[in-house]
RNA sequence: GGACAAUUAGCUCAGCUGGUUAGAGCGUUGCGUUCACAUCGCAAAGGUCGCUGGUUCGAGUCCAGCAUUGUCCACCA
């Protein structure tokens, strides 16, 4: 043993700052620094977190991937850049300091007014930026924090004007009055997708409207009626149709007119349904078709206006109890049914969602596009995925993402909030009354203010996923043609989770394809969700939430990358529980302690890079598991499946390397170069997984310099198999070290000398032989013996033998357990110790077993229709197989034969 | 209503284009401190692969239907 005062165990805490420090010290997450040619640039745009945010498990498992390609990319020779950032997420946000403006002050930010509160905002942010970027950098995660961005950056500014006033020019961002998703507490609209839907139990009002009955769930919308709809075909209302007729109401009568509309589905109900055009998506579709004015009378507060007689200020919810109440008083009400159906709320706080009129600003996803080939923004982004420019991981979301392209409409971008970026538009005159449709507005549009008096900014903020949307390349200079952008878009991995795959990964299509020409990313990546340890999704009430901050403390970041990473399939959520993570810690202390025992057993710590030469057979055979080892997890972290991957190099690492390999080495001196060239392989191949560990145990070797810069292990590959798959960007060939001969001869040699020990180990373990008493043994076989007989000395001490004898035939030892394995018979003298009643009945049960299996292989090769149709080499296999435990039952009978 | 997942050992999950007696980790049981590691070692027990059909010489793997769970989309007043 060499001095080297290593300590026994792996304490993460003890390492893991100092040495992220020495990482972002050594300028080398930076792709400008990273030494050596490198041709090839390999860039992934972090998904920014919401700068309010606190780092939660979610943003766990998309560092510890992104982390894991980056780093792996970085050792394969890249100029590999990983831009973090952080998003304002402009409602999320506000929300939240309003709600803390709130408890502090009681004040909203109408009190404030919209100067000072979003310096409220500004500093608050500034304050969450900081924690969530050090919560990122406790992971491990290599990112070039020289290039971080934040979505309100200055430039970022500059380029979504500069990308609102494109896409103006180019006619697909318009200004129009339509129906929007309106939260009267956030008082603002909301895309489609930030709307969300909860089931309730509500009534259903079945009422006399006129000549008919029609049921409805919102009768306070009674008050904005203006039409009412039958289907074209339906006989029943046929004489109604054009027709104006009044109606009966709690404020007297009003006039509707009766139109066919193909959206009336005659079946459902009485077949007719009544109009509010102000207050339903459907209703106002009808009415533009038929021409019919709409009524508003719910305002941004999601009140009833003044035009509702007695019921004006009172909110929808308390006007549809008045309005009931009165209208069964007029007897309008035929009957009330309960009433199952889907409440749309706002995605941020819950509250019900409003369809108001409201003149808004919207991107046309359907006008063509001259640049586009005259395809429209929804078209280009189509063909992104449907062409391979753009692949999906997994697959599966290809038509999840197709089906929500087909079916999108226009894309409302203005919100009413304050925080974001303002609309580039500004105006003189004055601003016309929401209904009305004609402005009297002089409009600018630009980039920058307009020149002159009287111009008015618009007061509205975009959609945050409208800037967002541009991320991959404005964080990179865009609209100025910087050599970031050049060298560094399309970027080429984008992984995130699911749920953004409308929000976000599609506009970042859309975005892309239209302002860059390009596409923003090569692939793109789903993670599952993380649940507990029950698949429960984590949250606040439930307690189970999983803080990565606590158990990075408590296990490290490896570990928790790890237990993030192994076990789980993109696409698919995942559950996750300490004591996973608790498993991992104790991986990571193996790894260190198999460290340990290479770096204090060796003469020398040295760097061994070249594959030393083998010399015994376990040596061939831990030297060409590791060529193998080594392609099969490139090849994994190539193709994403970093679970797999993680998984070989762990089986590698502790059943081989720890568990045979080490132990022979102890039987076996002599082995220094061996030991350290696995040893630094190993340390390369773990990095991106466990950068933390490995880079401790690499500052060891005393060279100075850092394992995330080496280069990643080579092997000669062999390619097995053809590019035949299906998917649009073809997955590579299949890759294999390539073997000799004399490898793949080693490796079934050396697994044959495991089963011999295991075999022995069990028959020791069955009959409660200590571990500590040495015993004796002899085995016996005619046909292999060359192989026992060099492997004595292995197999003796693996297998605690003081004495291995092997013998060419049967002495029929007496008085000893016995075993068949691989052909050879092992015979244990115990003598005294044999419990011969015992030992009878486990090889009866193992004979019994053996003949099962031999019976059924006899079946199967007695079938004509097997031999017929099977192919040559399976029926080959089956028939090897069939004599070989044939030969193993004869034997093991003649086993029974001596124990007699 | 539509779509997509999942359903394999007590728990969490692997099992690629169908072909050894279906694997791993955790947990369980027995034994154990041999100087890398008790955050460890050795060994063992434990599964009619959700159900029903079908294709096939052969199905956990392919097809159809069903069931259960979950997610997404749409939403009819």
């Amino acid at each position: 043993m060499s001095k080297l005062d290593i300590p026994k165990s792996f304490e993460s805490k003890d390492y893991e700052d100092a040495l992220y420090k020495q990482w972002e010290a050594s300028g080398f997450f930076n792709p400008d620094n990273l030494p050596g040619r490198r041709p090839n640039a390999y860039t992934i745009s972090m998904p920014p977190p919401n700068a309010t945010g606190v780092l939660h498990v979610g943003h766990a498992v998309m560092l510890a991937i992104q982390d894991i390609v980056i780093r792996f990319q970085r050792m394969a020779g890249k100029r590999a850049l990983w831009l973090p950032g952080t998003d304002h997420a402009a409602i999320a946000t506000q929300t939240k300091v309003e709600k803390l403006l709130k408890e502090r002050s009681g004040k909203t930010r109408q009190d404030l007014g919209r100067e000072k509160f979003l310096a409220e905002v500004d500093a608050f942010v500034a304050q969450s930026r900081s924690t969530i970027k050090n919560q990122t950098r406790k992971m491990g995660s290599s990112c070039d924090w020289s290039r971080e961005r934040f979505t309100l950056d200055q430039g970022l500014n500059e380029a979504v004007n500069e990308a609102f006033v494109r896409m103006y020019r180019d006619g697909l961002i318009y200004r129009g009055l339509r129906v929007v998703n309106w939260c009267p507490r956030c008082h603002s609209t909301l895309s489609d997708d930030e709307v969300e839907y909860r089931p309730v139990r509500a009534k259903l009002y079945w009422i006399k409207y006129g000549p008919f009955v029609l049921a409805t769930a919102r009768p306070e919308t009674k008050l904005g009626d203006t039409c009412v709809a039958v289907h074209p075909s339906d006989q029943r209302y046929q004489q109604f149709v054009g027709q104006k007729l009044m109606i009966p109401g709690v404020l007297g009568e009003f006039e509707v007119t009766v139109v066919a509309d193909a959206v009336v589905d005659p079946e459902f109900g009485s077949g007719v349904i009544k109009v509010t055009p102000a207050h339903d998506f459907t209703d106002f579709e009808i009415a533009r078709r038929h021409g019919i004015n709409l009524k508003q009378v719910i305002d941004e507060d999601g009140r009833m206006m003044s035009n509702c007689g007695t019921y004006a200020g009172l909110t929808t919810r308390q006007c549809r109890e008045r309005i009931v109440i009165d209208m069964e008083k007029l007897g309008l009400i035929e009957k009330i049914e309960d009433y199952d159906h889907n409440l749309s709320v706002c995605y941020r706080c819950g509250t019900t969602i409003e369809p108001i009129p409201s003149k808004q600003w919207f991107v046309s996803v359907s006008t063509p596009v001259k640049s586009l080939g005259g395809r429209s923004l929804k078209e280009r982004a189509l063909a992104a995925v449907k062409d391979g420019e753009v692949k999906i991981i997994p697959d599966r979301f290809n038509k999840v993402y197709f089906h929500w392209l087909e079916n999108l409409r226009d894309w409302c971008v203005s919100r009413q909030i304050w925080y974001g970026h303002r609309v580039p538009v500004w105006y003189r005159g004055g601003q016309s009354p929401i209904a009305n449709r004609q402005s009297p507005d002089e409009i600018y549009v630009g980039t920058t203010p307009p020149k002159g008096e009287g111009w008015r900014q618009d007061s509205d903020t975009l959609d945050t996923w409208f800037s967002s949307g541009l991320w991959t390349f404005s964080t990179l200079g865009w609209p100025k043609a910087t050599k970031d952008l050049k060298t560094f878009h399309p970027t080429d991995f984008m992984e995130t989770g699911y749920d953004l795959l409308f929000f976000w990964v599609a506009r970042m299509i859309i975005m892309s394809t239209y302002l860059m020409k390009a596409v923003p990313f090569r692939q793109v990546y789903f993670h599952g969700l993380v649940r507990d340890e029950q698949g429960r999704k984590m949250s606040k009430s439930l307690e189970n939430i999983i803080d990565p901050l606590d158990v990075i403390a408590a296990y490290g970041a490896d570990a928790v990358r790890l237990s993030l990473v192994i076990g789980t399939t993109p696409g698919n959520d995942t559950n996750l529980s300490e004591a996973k993570i608790g498993g991992f810690r104790n991986f990571v202390n193996k790894l260190w302690n198999i460290s340990r025992y290479i770096l204090m057993s060796v003469d020398t710590v040295a760097l061994v890079e070249k594959k030393p030469k083998a010399k015994t057979l376990a040596d061939r055979w831990i030297l060409a598991e590791l060529d193998e080892l080594i392609a099969v997890a490139t090849e994994q972290l190539e193709q994403h499946n970093f679970s797999a991957a993680g998984e070989r190099i762990y089986e590698f690492t502790w059943s081989k390397l720890a568990d045979w390999y080490l132990e022979v080495a102890k039987l076996e001196p002599g082995k220094d170069d061996i030991l350290l060239y696995i040893l630094q392989t190993l340390l390369k191949l773990w990095h991106p997984f466990t950068p933390f560990v490995t880079e401790a145990i690499w500052r060891r070797l005393g060279t100075g310099e850092l394992l995330m810069i080496q280069p990643w292990p080579t092997y000669v590959k062999t390619s097995v198999g053809s590019p035949r798959y299906a998917g649009v960007a073809g997955k590579p060939a299949s890759v294999k070290a390539q073997t000799t001969a004399a490898d793949r001869k080693a490796v079934a040699e050396f697994e044959l000398v495991q089963s011999v020990v295991s075999a022995i180990r069990n028959l020791r373990a069955e009959s409660n032989i200590a571990p500590g008493q040495k015993l004796s043994a002899i085995i016996i076989d005619g046909k292999n013996q060359k192989i026992i007989t060099r492997q004595t000395a292995v197999i003796a001490g693996l297998a605690r033998l003081n004495d291995l004898r092997v013998a060419k035939t049967s002495a029929k030892p007496t008085g000893s357990l016995s075993a068949v394995v691989g052909g050879f018979e092992i015979y244990l003298p115990v003598a005294e110790l044999l419990d011969v009643k015992k030992e009878t009945t486990r090889l009866q049960q193992e004979a019994a077993r053996i003949e099962t299996f031999v019976n059924h292989l006899e079946a199967k090769l007695k079938n004509q229709r097997f031999l017929d149709r099977a192919p040559k080499a399976i029926v080959v296999a089956e028939q090897e197989k069939l004599v070989l435990h044939q030969e193993k039952l004869v034997l093991i009978k003649r086993q029974l034969e001596s124990l007699k």
